[in-house]
DNA sequence: CCATTTGTGCTAACCGGTTGACATACGCGT
DNA sequence: ACGCGTATGTCAACCGGTTAGCACAAATGG
């Protein structure tokens, strides 16, 4: 690998210049801008950013830590989040913590090691108080870690909303909503209450399925859904937390038997882009993944260039009604 | 930050004592080994990976060129390829190309700006030459670049035949393949190859639908499919490149009337989590991403200790037949 | 008691850039 | 001829580590 001394020598003026080519800083003539650019490119010169990481302490890697990317809400995140990222020239150092508490925290050490300018927190396994301690930019995903960290969030409580009422107005009577552990604290957890206060609201009767905390298993789901219905062969409306419990929830009801969306209504979450993509095609609550993406990114800048953020930030869910309602 | 001098002058020991502690080197006492792991503590120290990597000449830094971690494929890859990296010391800089020549090359530029030590290839767009020029460890997934460049890949061939053995097997009389690009001479090519020699051997007549160059579209994969459909009603079989696109088959199906698999028999390729979800389950050709995704990164880190590797890394496939045929 | 082995410190160089201070030189306008 | 803006160079320090070389002291052992 050439370095700037390299390029000096070849171009025949000082490494200082060079740098200053570089950099586009004080005086330089067209004749040895374009001498050092020819240099440069003869010895296919890049200059190597670590160094210049380790003088201007920003290495302009963003850190992500999400469950795992190969859940498809992670994967569209994390491609959004990357693209958005890039253009604003950072780059992005994935970390799959497969919801594993000691794998998230090692993977916090790793990040500050690195130098890293910011976390975008998408996993939430550690105590509050672990978080906290981080005097580095985080931006937390989906949860509310304290007053100081940012957090990008939609609209929970809406969306819970939304779902069960639909449910009902749908002539659903007996509905159930599966989530994940309702012990983290998560923003998520919102819209289960949604859901419990439009089904008191509305005086129907109504199940709660909690998956163990950090389980991302469909075989899990499966097993789960069917227990459930089995015991309640009655309930007609189903609300997942995901769109992966959702065709979960789709597959049990196609073994046991059960129309969809004749007998069973059922609802996702997230819209992820399968979800448009199985028959019936999965009534969901979109999450705006792209511009939460955006704005965690940028929540991320902000953080790092010192100006103020605000720390709630929470976008809009919409429901998009297809063929399982 | 704390740096090794504050460490130092905490510990009360010099900045090498300090250093011969975190690198194991040299004699140290248990004494002052402890009073360092003290202060390091105290003061909440993590060593800089920024200055190692420097000095080292080694960043143990592993890029990942991707056409998008949104599709489900490059997710469960990203996941693995993470993982295993991270279990062997190194950390991973996603890309996502987007298939998108221009944005590869960019990436390819920082890659390097960034001292990464080895770049694993999953999006192939650009020249082979481009790639040649490199002179970094690079692994190609599922692609020969040159005869100095070692690629990953599963067996296309035989996953073809397979999956078109089986489909005559089942009785289809007429069958298509839908793939990506044929132009770009990747691995997955001979999938078709092998579809049109069992066609062939077969006397069945077959079809050919290829994707535009770069397209991961699923409402493109629709209407390729439904104007085949249209054209040909009497297709009974199909074979596709990927699950989502099985996925696209199956509703395009559904639309049109056409019963899976009674009347329609759909073929699948990689085994994605989803296959398994939806339902008629997906009978798909298995791809061993774990294992390939594993084999990937003992090859940066041979290439990196300048061990030999050979060259073409070639890993079974497997019919994993389920409901769709 | 002397030779090793062990334990620690000091100094300086290095990794590949960036930057500020200062010197020098040329061309130009006045 | 002077002053100024432009253009470039030299030098040294710095970012936060690592490392080799050398010195020195204490503990160990034969």
């Amino acid at each position: 690998m050439p370095t700037i001394k390299d390029v000096a020598e070849r171009a025949g003026v000082s490494v200082t210049t060079v740098s200053r080519v570089l950099n586009n800083r004080g005086y330089i003539s067209e004749a040895t801008r374009k001498k050092v650019y020819k240099a440069m490119e003869e010895l296919d010169y890049q200059p190597n950013e670590v160094a210049r990481s380790l003088f201007r302490k920003k290495s302009n890697i963003i850190g992500l830590i999400v469950p795992t990317v190969a859940h498809p809400f992670f994967g569209q995140l994390t491609s959004y989040l990357e693209t958005y990222a890039y253009s604003r020239g950072y780059k992005v150092l994935i970390c799959n913590s497969q919801l594993d508490a000691s794998k998230e925290q090692e993977y916090i050490w790793m990040l500050r090691r690195n130098q890293v300018d910011g976390i975008i927190m998408a996993s939430h396994t550690l105590d509050v108080e672990e978080y906290k301690k981080l005097n580095l930019p985080v931006v937390a995903f989906d949860r509310s870690i304290s007053r100081r960290i940012p957090y990008v969030t939609s609209d929970n409580y809406q969306g819970g909303r939304l779902a069960a009422e639909l449910l009902l107005k749908r002539g659903c009577t007996k509905i159930a909503h599966m989530c994940g552990s309702l012990e983290l604290d998560m923003l998520a957890n919102q819209r289960h209450r949604a859901f419990m206060d439009v089904a008191e609201e509305n005086k129907i009767p109504y199940f709660t399925v909690e998956t163990d905390i950090n389980v991302f298993e469909v075989s899990k789901y499966e097993e789960l859904l069917t227990d459930l219905l089995v015991q309640h062969p009655d309930i007609d409306g189903l609300f997942l937390n995901s769109d992966i419990m959702a065709m979960a929830a789709m597959k049990v009801c196609s073994k046991l038997g059960k129309r969809v969306p004749h007998d069973m209504k059922i609802i996702g979450y997230d819209d992820v882009s399968i979800a448009s993509l199985v028959s019936p095609q999965i009534t969901t609550i979109r999450q705006p993944i792209a511009k939460m993406s955006e704005l965690s990114v940028k929540l991320i800048e902000d953080l790092v260039n010192e100006n103020s953020v605000s720390v709630e930030n929470c976008l809009p869910v919409e429901l998009i009604e297809r063929g399982t309602t």
